[in-house]
DNA sequence: CTTGACCTTCCCATGATGGGAAGCCTTACA
DNA sequence: TGTAAGGCTTCCCATCATGGGAAGGTCAAG
């Protein structure tokens, strides 16, 4: 099949299936004699894990670990979990963050009246005002 | 003061400060005759300002929007606290992607005896095995 | 006067993706 | 058989915010 019918199937776009063969995460494909990409079941196979493997937030490189790991039958099942364990570990890392971000600006949010005066907290703690107390 | 010190007590680099400045972000700053960039408290000021915002995860665009309204004392406090209201709900869905992600996560590397065997769940789930019930 | 630390501009790289142009190929239809 | 539409190819550019580094000018301390 070609480049469009494959990427349809894995739900990863042509120019990605392009880019991905280009930094060597996927093997380049057979061509026909017009010089167009051919693939097969296979292929998808491989496109749909990445594109799992993307949708679970692995990084490139993550992703080709993992797709190594994959295809390597002397892999133990330890290294997989070993990769996905630290991408939980940094997942939490940037929800904590967000979260402390989320808490401080609803904090703001809540000291602001929010009516047509300009008197904005939100704008005083970005500016470094002291905060006041008691809201 | 020259750049490397407005960027030491602002908190953002002497790269990024050229850069907000290229950008508009912030004004052009007086130069000495050597071609120096010259900054007041004023311009380390508002680089804090703009630290601050970019640290609570605003984006270069809503910071310009709201070192505006900053500066525009006929401002309304309601503008500011839309702004961030909208961007607590942005974070607010990242993070519900994120946990998401985590979840999932979570579930195969419990499902996954992590040993010296290469039988891994987590790769099956990649590979868009269907689950094995009750693990 | 030298040396080292600072400044200037300019270009390039990141990571993952999309947009688009120019040109070739295939398929379907009149 | 001719043509038009749409798919494919490569190549370049843009994003967003940031950093790296080179080449060259400037300043301050010794």
């Amino acid at each position: 099949m070609n480049i469009g019918q494959a990427a349809e199937r894995s739900g990863v776009s042509a120019k990605m299936i392009r880019y991905y063969e280009e930094i060597g995460l996927i093997e380049p494909p057979g061509r026909t004699e017009s010089n167009y990409r051919v693939y097969g079941e296979d292929e998808v196979h491989i496109l749909r894990f990445i594109k799992r493997a993307r949708t679970l937030g692995f990084s490139i490189e993550e992703t080709t670990l993992l797709l190594g790991l994959w295809q390597d039958k002397s892999r133990t099942s330890s290294e997989v979990r070993d990769i996905a364990s630290d991408h939980i570990a940094a997942l939490e890392t940037k929800i904590g963050e967000l979260q402390g971000m989320v808490k401080t600006l609803r904090h703001l949010v809540h000291c602001c009246h929010g009516d047509d005066r300009p008197d904005c907290p939100i704008l005083d703690d970005l500016a470094g005002a002291p905060a006041k107390k008691g809201h």
